[in-house]
DNA sequence: ACTATCTGCACGAACGTTTGAGCACATCAG
DNA sequence: CTGATGTGCTCAAACGTTCGTGCAGATAGT
């Protein structure tokens, strides 16, 4: 042993791994890492894994899923112990494979109701209701939202929480309210010139995430217009500058430093009982930020078009 | 060949790398994954490395030394074929060790003049000369430049460039104008909450990094000050926000991109041609982005404080 | 004193791949 | 027909660990 020292041995982790069939290492997917929300789960599940003696191998999949498989097989070919997966798609039928291959896998940001793997999300219908409330509350009425990509977990559910809140304040559901089919930047500016010129204009505009308020404020700006004098605004995802903002902006902070710290620790919950999975999903609550970015509206106006939702109802 | 197809065959990384001594795997030790300047340089390393058919073993060090110093170590055991290091803290001493063990290694961000390794850097010393040249420009002649960590080259540098841009324009170099030690933002609301109540107070304020201004946005925010009627900024780094914030800002863009792909591309040649290095290093221009942070002053103010300034020298 | 159990140690097998040696057989030139 | 060269294949060694087996010697129980 003291030799071993004085040599500054060290023990080859590729041939330990082979022996043991243990490499103390998770592959973990992003689909794109310099998204702050990704980066965030990103950066706390490394500080978990290193606490527990782990390596993380990553893989940014630039939102493909064809990548996303691809780099499954490759993770799969270098042995991880576990897997950590932020999906990109709308599809979870090939992460099926996954699971009965018996690797140990979680979920993180989206959620599968056929896939029976354990997952980590924010509640992302409370959010997304919280935040519409919050515009009602306001008195606002004609309240838009710019959407990510449809028939995904996140979306869908944020949807339905701002479709449920307008039912809740008794708001009628305008379909052509609903817009967009990405949490991109563009996606964001595209929709939001469409919604700014549309006669009568939407007083609020709930974006889906932090990338298209980014891309919604730009066409604001374009459009000579102010937040909130002109038109409301709550994003998804609270960021740094979040208070820096032209205009201070209202957000739904997501919990990202708990998601990464939970996602492992369900990941090693599997790999050390080896055993498929004790929990189903853990759903983190999320908090709406209040800042400047809601306008509060004349009571006068809302009875006016409270009257009208109600002989529509 | 044709049953190890129907069989889903996928040979084994571990024992392949065992055997062959070489694991198509590169370790990234970044000091912050969350920070957006690190998840775009990893980002894009991730993306080179993937085309060439290499995986990456991410650590982030959360900018301490040791950690550091453990990664290495770590990621030597695991037997990556190179190392790509954005290095936290001051010393570059403990790097010695693996460029004589021989392990292909690029430093990114940060510069040692001592060590004989190829590394990408931005021209943070032209990058903050443009930017206080700017300030110059627009009059200014009480310039306060919040710097990050003292004795790393990136912030050498960039006080260089400010202090350089300073005598350019004959304003006398005052000493109590360059505060601070750390590139995050508490740092930079600490200084510039000092800054701000100075008597007679800075007309403009130089942040070192996107963290330290958002530090001292908040300060002045606080202060009930505006950008940039009382008082004037710039900061390093552009993000994707700074044209959305309270007032748009102006900033000294790096490469980001790049940086990424280009420290791959000189780990990939090191790794290739099995010799330790034919490039000494690679410095990237930055990109002064002017928005609307800076205000012009009087010219007369100028004269008067320049007749000053000629009677100092 | 004899047997049973324990402790420490050395040795070899195994993990799954690559690669070179060895060999059989075929092809070809002289 | 012989020797040289080429082709295809099998087999075993090696990469650096871990872990089980076996054995020697010590310790304890009857």
């Amino acid at each position: 042993m003291r030799t071993a020292v004085e040599l500054g041995y060290v023990p080859d982790q590729l041939a330990r791994g082979l022996r043991i069939k243990r490499t103390h290492t998770i592959g973990l997917i992003i689909p794109d890492i310099s998204n702050p929300f990704f980066s965030t789960v990103a950066r706390n599940i490394e500080i978990e894994a290193r606490k527990a003696g782990y390596s993380i191998i990553l893989s940014d999949t630039q939102e493909e899923t064809q990548l996303e498989v691809e780099s499954i097989r490759l993770l799969q070919s270098r042995k991880v112990d576990g897997l950590i997966i932020c999906p990109a798609g709308e599809e979870g039928e090939h992460l099926n494979a996954i699971l009965s291959s018996g690797l140990p896998m979680v979920i993180v940001d989206r959620h599968f109701p056929e896939l029976e793997c354990p997952d980590v999300i924010s509640d992302n219908y409370r959010g997304s209701f919280e935040a519409v409330s919050h515009f009602s509350e306001n008195n606002h009425r004609r309240i838009a939202c710019i959407q990510g990509r449809r028939h995904t977990s996140v979306n869908d559910e944020r949807v339905r929480g701002y479709q449920d809140a307008l039912k809740k304040y008794n708001i009628p559901l305008d379909e052509s309210f609903i817009v967009g089919d990405s949490f991109g930047e563009r996606n964001g500016y595209v929709e939001a010139k469409i919604l700014l010129n549309r006669t009568p204009r939407p007083t609020a505009i709930f974006a889906a995430s932090n990338l298209i308020s980014l891309g919604a404020m730009r066409a604001i700006f374009e459009e000579g217009l102010k937040i909130p004098d002109d038109i409301s605004m709550i994003s998804f995802d609270d960021q740094p500058y979040s208070d820096y903002l032209a205009t201070p902006m209202t957000t739904v902070a997501q919990q990202t430093t708990e998601m990464g710290q939970i996602a492992f620790k369900l990941l090693m919950a599997q790999i050390d009982l080896e055993r498929p999975s004790d929990t189903e999903g853990v759903v983190l609550p999320t908090k709406l930020i209040i800042r400047k970015s809601v306008k509060k509206l004349e009571a006068s106006f809302v009875e006016e078009t409270r009257g009208e939702a109600i002989i529509e109802a």
